[in-house]
DNA sequence: AATTGGCACTCAAGCTCTTTGAGTGCCAAT
DNA sequence: ATTGGCACTCAAAGAGCTTGAGTGCCAATT
C-alpha cells in the first residue's frame, strides 16, 4: 500500500516534471518542499510508488517521471481544485461577453479555450437531434438550379443546392414550398424523415421531379443535423511542445484533422453531470493519440442538448490548470447559451 | 554571365536537392547526370552560379544547395511543363466528379489538393462582391430572438441570431420582410448597403427597434460576404517536413491559423491569367513565413469571381509537381463551377 | 517501525580528440 | 574550354574521459 506522505510525493513529482520537463529525483523534492523529512526518507516512497507504477525511471540513475498511471491518480485524487486566476476570469468574460450567433459564440470559444490552457481546444456543435423545423425556404437560383435552405429553432441555417433538367415553375416552386412548410414546421428531426417520404408517396407525377430532389435534399440536410461537428483552435500548440512527443507530432495533427476520430473520442468519454473528465495518455492509444491526454466537459445549448467541448495536448500537460479551465469555459458557455 | 550548361546545373541542383534533402555536390552530379564532361567543369560552372547567388554552400567544404534565388529561376525557367501522373488525374476526377453544393466542392477540392502534393492545401472563397441578393428570409425564434437570413443567387447563405427587447409582431415582422425583399432583390452587395441605410431613414417609429436591429444583422451580413473565407486542409504534412524548418514549425502552423495572414499573402500575389505563381521563401518573409513557398492560381466562381487557391509548404518543395497540379486542380475547379 | 547518514554504484550528457570522407579551389597541362 | 591532380577544409561520426545528479542498500538512530 502507497503510504499518505508517497501520494503527497507524486502530487510533487506530477508538478515539478509538468513544470520544468526533467525527471524529478529525491534531492531535488526536498530542496523545493518542505516534506520536513530527508532525501533517503523521500527516496522510500519513491520505491514505494515505482512498486505501484505511479512513476518510473527513464534510466538507472535519473529521476523520476509520472507513468500514465500516476497522472490518472493524480488527476482523480490529487488535483488541486485551483480556481482560475482573475486574468483568465477576465480573458473569458471579455471573449464571451456579447455575441448571440451560434457560430459566432463556438469560434469564440473554442478560441478563449484554446488562449488560456496553451492546448488545442475543441469545441462540439450541439447535436440538433431535438431541433425542431421553424422554416423551409425554396430559392430559385437560375433555371436550372435551386436552394433548399432549412431553419431550425435553435438558429442553425442548412443550404443545399439542387440541381433540375428542366426549368422550374415558379408557381410550383411556391406551392411545394407552402406544403412542406405546413407539414414539417414543428417537426423534430426525427419526425421529419417520415414526412418527407410522405410527401415523396402522394406526389403528382407532374412536379415529380422537383419534389423528388428537393425532398432528397432535404432528407439529406437532416441526415446532416446528425452528423455532429466541431470547431478547433490553437493547433500550434502542439508545435510548441513538440519535445514531449517521442516522434513527429504528425500523427497527432492528422489525427485532428480526422474530425471522426475527435469525435469518437469524445463520444466514449464518460463525463458525470457537471463534472469534467480525463482520457490520459494510453487510454487514448486506439485512437492514434497514445502520448496525449484529453480533458472534456459538456456544456448545454439553448435547445437543452448536450455537447462536449475540451482541450488536447501532450500527456506531460497541466491538469489542474486545464480542469479548472475546461470546467469553467464549459459552465460559462453554457450560461451563455441558456439566457432565452 | 551564367552559361547554358550552368543553368542546366543549377536545374538538376534544384531536383536532386529536393529528392534527397542534401548538398548536392560536383561529382555527385557527374554520376547521376550525363553531362559529359568531368567534375571539375561541374565544379567551374558551380563557381559562376554561387557567383550570382543561385546557389550556396552550407558549409566550406560541402555541396551546394539553391538560394532562394535560385529556385526563383528555376520556378521561373527551368521547371518542366510535366504533365500529372495518371493517378493524379484519376484522384482529380473520382474526386470531384459529383458534387453541386459550393461548401461541398471547395471543401473536396482542398483535400484533394493536400493530397496529390503532400503540402498543405488553401482554398479561397470567392469574394462574392458581384454576388446579387436573390431571398431575404426572416425567421422567429423564440418571443425574442429571431433570425435573419441572406441568399444570393450564388447560392451562399448567410444567417445571423437578432435579439429583440421586445416581442415581435408577426405581422410586423411579415411586412418588414416584404419590403426588404421587395426593395433588395436583385441588387449586389455593394448596392444594398445603401438601400438598407434608406430604409432605416424612412421607417415609421413603432416600429423603429425591429427594423434598426434587423437591417443592421443583414448590413452585417453583406459586410461578412466581402470578408474573404477560406478552407485549408493537409496542415499535418508540415510536421512530415519539419527537418526543413530551422526552428519549429510553430510560426508557420500559427501563421496558418491567422487566415488573415494568408488572405492577404494570396492577395499580394500576382498571378496572370490562366497562369499559375510561385511565392518562394523569403519573399514571404514579412508574413513571417520566410521559409515557406506559396504557390497558387486564380479560379472563377459560377458568378465569374475570380479567387485564389493553392499550396503552401517548406521553400525545399517539388515545384513542378506542385505547379502543375495547382495547375490542374484550378482548371478542374473552374470548369466544374462554371458549368450552369 | 520509521527515519537517517553514509557510501558504492550507475549512467546520460557533455567534453575533447581523432578519424573519415565528401567536397572544394586552384593550377598547370591538354 | 576542359581536365586531372593535389592540397586543403570541415561536418559528422566515433572513441574515450569526466562530471554529477541520482539511486539502492545498509547499519545506526530515534
Amino acid at each position: 500500500m502507497v503510504s499518505e506522505r508517497s501520494l503527497e510525493v507524486l502530487r510533487v513529482i506530477v508538478q515539478d516534471y509538468v513544470a520544468s520537463r526533467e525527471p524529478v529525483g529525491s534531492k531535488a523534492i526536498v530542496e523545493r518542499h518542505s516534506f520536513g523529512v530527508s532525501a533517503a526518507t523521500i527516496r522510500n516512497d519513491m520505491a514505494q510508488l515505482e512498486e505501484e507504477e505511479l512513476i518510473s525511471a527513464p534510466h538507472t540513475s535519473s529521476g523520476r517521471i509520472p507513468t500514465d498511471k500516476g497522472y490518472r491518480m493524480f488527476v482523480d485524487q490529487l488535483a488541486d481544485r485551483r480556481p482560475l486566476s482573475a486574468a483568465q476570469r477576465v480573458a473569458i468574460e471579455t471573449f464571451l461577453g456579447q455575441s448571440v450567433d451560434l457560430d459566432d459564440v463556438l469560434m469564440r470559444t473554442v478560441r478563449l479555450l484554446s488562449q488560456i490552457t496553451n492546448q488545442v481546444a475543441i469545441v462540439q456543435y450541439p447535436s440538433f437531434a431535438r431541433a425542431q423545423v421553424r422554416h423551409v425556404e425554396l430559392v430559385g437560383l437560375t433555371d436550372h438550379r435551386l436552394l433548399t435552405v432549412l431553419i431550425t429553432d435553435t438558429g442553425r441555417v442548412e443550404q443545399r443546392v439542387v440541381e433540375i433538367e428542366h426549368p422550374v415553375d415558379a408557381h410550383l416552386l411556391e406551392r411545394l414550398k407552402s406544403r412542406l412548410n405546413t407539414q414539417l414546421i414543428g417537426s423534430n428531426v426525427d419526425a421529419s424523415a417520415a414526412i418527407l417520404a410522405a410527401i415523396r408517396a402522394e406526389t403528382d407525377p407532374d412536379e415529380e421531379v422537383l419534389v423528388d430532389r428537393v425532398t432528397q435534399a432535404l432528407a439529406d440536410q437532416f441526415a446532416e443535423y446528425r452528423h455532429d461537428k466541431l470547431v478547433m483552435a490553437g493547433a500550434a500548440n502542439l508545435a510548441r511542445t513538440e519535445d514531449d512527443f517521442t516522434g513527429s507530432i504528425y500523427p497527432v495533427l492528422e489525427a485532428l484533422e480526422q474530425q471522426v476520430v475527435l469525435l469518437r473520442l469524445f463520444s466514449e468519454m464518460v463525463v458525470e453531470r457537471g463534472g469534467v473528465s480525463a482520457s490520459i495518455g494510453r487510454e487514448n492509444e486506439s485512437f492514434g493519440l497514445g502520448e496525449t491526454s484529453v480533458i472534456a466537459s459538456n456544456y448545454r445549448s439553448s435547445a437543452g442538448e448536450l455537447a462536449r467541448l475540451g482541450v488536447l495536448g501532450p500527456t506531460r500537460m497541466d491538469y489542474s490548470n486545464n480542469l479548472a479551465a475546461v470546467r469553467a469555459v464549459a459552465r460559462y458557455l453554457s450560461r451563455q447559451l441558456g439566457d432565452d
